[in-house]
DNA sequence: GTGCTTCGCTTAATCGTTTAAGCAACTGCA
DNA sequence: TGCAGTTGCTTAAACGATTAAGCGAAGCAC
C-alpha cells in the first residue's frame, strides 16, 4: 500500500557497489572517514542512479525538517509576492524549504496557522505579523518582519527613513504643505512612514494625516477622499503611506480633473507592481525585500544550528533596519505657485 | 545533537499507560481493534499530553509527506496573493501544507522549482504555468491552472466566457467599436479572454487588438498606448485583458483629459485589489478561485489516494471550467454618442 | 467438552537516514 | 618485534510512526 519511493535509497547504493549504507551515506555527506577513490566511485553511482535522499528518513533522524514556515496574515497583501518570492529565494539558497500559512486575515487564525506549522515541523519560521498582534510562544525560532517600532521585530525596512526621503524629495520640490494619506492607524508601519516623513519637513513646512479607514468608517467604503478640497486649501503634495492609497488618490484627483505632476504631487511607498506603469507613473519608496529576507532567514538559519533545544525564541539580527530606496518617477514635481497659498480656497 | 521533539510520542503515551505503541497508534488512527474504553482513555491522555503526531515518521513510514508544492512562476503576479491564498486554504482543509516554490520567472527554473519540490516529497503540486510551457514529467501528480485551450489544463476559469461577459455587457451599453488590450499574444490566458471577447460581440460591432509587449518593443517599456488616438478613431470602449492594463489604460485616459466613463468606458479582468478603489471604479471579471483551487486540491488528493505508485501524472477534474462572475462598477457606461462615428478623427 | 470464530491487545518489522562505536589492517616509532 | 595511533570500513542502534501477523482469552455452537 505504502508506495515505495521510485528512486534508490542508500542501501540499494549500498549494497549494488558492496559497500555498507554508513560508508555510502559518509562519501555523500562527506562526514565520517572514506577514503577518496572510494567517496569518488559512490558519488558517481549515485548520481548516475539519480540518488535523491529522503527528507522524510532524513527529518526523522536529525529531527530537523530543513523546511520554514511563513506567516503572512494580511488577507491579500499586495506586497505577498515580493515577500513569498524574496523568502522562497532566500530560504532556497540556505538550503530549505518553505511552508505557507496565511490566516485569512483573521487574526484567532494567525495562531492556528502557526500550529499549522509547528505540526508539520517546520524548523523555524518568518512571520509577517498582522496589526500589533504579539506572537504567542511557538515552539521554534521566529523571525518577524514588521517595522522597528514592533517589539520582537527582527528586521524590515527602515520606514522611517523612507518616510524621511519622501519628506526631503518633497522639500526640495518647494512643497509646504503635505497631507499624509494612510489606511489603518494602527499600523505600526504606517505608523513609523507617517512619523519619518514629519521628522523629515523643514522648518516653514506642515503637515496632516488623512487616515482611510477613519473616513470609511463614517462615509461608507470606497468613498470620496475628498482630496480636490484638500488642494484647495493649499496642500500641494500628497504623501500616500502605501502605493495603494497613493493609487486612489491619483485617480480621485485626475477624475476631478487636477493635473498630476503640474497641480500637484502624488508619492507613494513600496513600489508596488502596478507603480511603473500608471499614468503619471509613480514616486515612491521601495524597500529592499531580498535583503530582508537574506538577513531574516539566516538569523533563523543560525538559531536552528546553533540551538540543540528547541524553544521558541524570536530571533534577532545584526542589521535590524534596511534602508529604502526613493524611486522618483512622474507624479512629483515642483510645487505650483498658484496652490502654494491658501488663496485658492476662495475660487 | 539532534534535538529530539520536545512533545510526547506514541511510545510516551503507550508506557505512560501501559500498553503497547501498536494500539495507541490504533486507538488514536481508529483503524485496527481497540475497545471503546480503552480508545477514550488513550485519546484523553494524548490531548492532554498534547501530542502531536511526528509528520516526519509517518512520512518515512507511509511514503507520503502530506505536502502539496505550489509553483507560481510568473515574476510577481498579482494574482499571486489569491491563488496562494485559495490553495493553501483548500490544502489545509484538505490535511495538506503547501510548499511554494518561485522560478522568478526563469523558464528553466520552472524545471529545478519543479525537483526541489520533489525532493522534498511532495505528494503532488499545483503548477501554473508560465506561458506555454509543458510541464515536464515530474515524478508525481500534477495539476495545472491555467485555461481550458491549454494541452493538460486540469481546472481554470472560464477566461472565454468572462470575455463574453464583458462584450455583452458592452453591447449592452451601446459600445460598437471595442479595443481590446492585451499584454502578451503568447498567454494563453490572454487568448482566450479575447477569444471571448470577439466572440461575444454583436452584428455591426468590431474589435481590434493592440498588445502592450509588441509596442514596448517598438517605442520602449513604458511607454504611452496611444489610447486618445484610438478614441479620436472612434473606440469608445477599451476591454483590457486584466485589471492592470485596465489600470494602465484608465489613468493614461485620464491624464489626457478624457473622462472615464462619461467620454470612453474601461473594463478589465480580475479584480485585483485595486479595482475597487481607484476612481472610476473598474468594472471587471473575477474567477472564483476558491473554487478553483478545490477542485485542482480535491482532483489531486483523489489522484494520490488511489494511485499506489508514485508516477509522475497530470490529474483530471471532472468540471474544467469555473464560470467567471461580472462585477459592474463605475468605468464603464453608456457609449458616447458623440464617438460613435468617427468624425472625431478630424476634430 | 471440543473446535471455531471473534475480540483485544502485543510483537515485531519496516520506512531511509544519521552517527556513535567497533574492528581489522596498516603506519610509525622505539 | 611490540605497541600506539591512524585509516577505512562495518555493525548496529536509533528517530516515530504504521501495520501485518501472532496469540491468549472469551464467546458460541453442536
Amino acid at each position: 500500500m505504502a508506495s515505495q519511493r521510485p528512486g534508490p535509497n542508500l542501501s540499494r547504493i549500498a549494497t549494488s557497489l558492496g559497500v555498507s549504507v554508513a560508508t555510502v551515506s559518509n562519501a555523500l555527506s562527506g562526514k565520517g572517514r572514506v577514503s577518496d577513490a572510494l567517496i569518488e566511485r559512490i558519488r558517481a553511482h549515485a548520481a548516475e542512479l539519480g540518488y535523491v535522499p529522503s527528507q522524510a528518513g532524513r527529518a526523522l533522524r536529525t529531527g530537523r525538517s530543513g523546511v520554514l514556515g511563513l506567516v503572512l496574515p494580511d488577507i491579500a497583501n499586495p506586497l505577498f509576492p515580493k515577500i513569498a518570492q524574496a523568502i522562497e529565494y532566500a530560504a532556497s539558497a540556505a538550503g530549505y524549504g518553505v511552508l505557507i500559512a496565511d490566516s485569512r486575515g483573521d487574526i484567532t487564525a494567525q495562531t492556528e496557522a502557526i500550529n499549522r506549522l509547528v505540526e508539520r515541523g517546520v524548523d523555524g519560521m518568518v512571520v509577517v505579523p498582522r496589526r500589533a498582534t504579539r506572537i504567542s510562544g511557538a515552539s521554534c525560532p521566529v523571525a518577524v518582519i514588521d517595522t522597528a517600532s514592533t517589539p520582537g521585530n527582527t528586521v524590515a525596512a527602515d520606514h522611517w527613513q523612507g518616510g524621511k526621503e519622501i519628506a526631503a524629495h518633497l522639500a526640495g520640490l518647494g512643497h509646504r504643505q503635505i497631507l499624509i494619506i494612510g489606511n489603518n492607524h494602527e499600523s505600526n508601519v504606517q505608523n513609523d512612514r507617517a512619523g519619518g516623513i514629519r521628522a523629515g519637513l523643514q522648518p516653514g513646512m506642515r503637515s496632516e494625516t488623512l487616515w482611510i479607514e477613519r473616513l470609511e468608517a463614517e462615509t461608507g467604503v470606497g468613498c470620496r477622499l475628498g482630496l480636490a478640497e484638500k488642494a484647495g486649501q493649499g496642500f500641494t503634495a500628497f504623501a500616500a503611506l502605501s502605493d495603494l492609497q497613493a493609487l486612489r488618490a491619483l485617480t480621485e484627483l485626475q477624475q476631478e480633473g487636477i493635473s498630476v505632476p503640474a497641480d500637484v504631487s502624488v508619492t507613494g511607498f513600496d513600489d508596488l507592481i502596478w507603480s511603473p506603469v500608471v499614468t503619471p507613473s509613480l514616486t515612491t519608496v521601495r524597500m529592499d525585500m531580498d535583503t530582508i529576507a537574506e538577513i531574516a532567514v539566516s538569523a533563523l538559519v543560525d538559531r536552528i544550528n546553533e540551538s540543540g533545544t528547541r524553544e521558541g525564541v524570536l530571533v534577532t539580527a545584526e542589521t535590524e533596519r534596511v534602508p529604502m530606496q526613493l524611486i522618483v518617477r512622474q507624479s512629483s514635481g515642483p510645487a505650483n505657485p498658484a496652490q502654494k497659498t491658501s488663496e485658492m480656497e476662495n475660487m
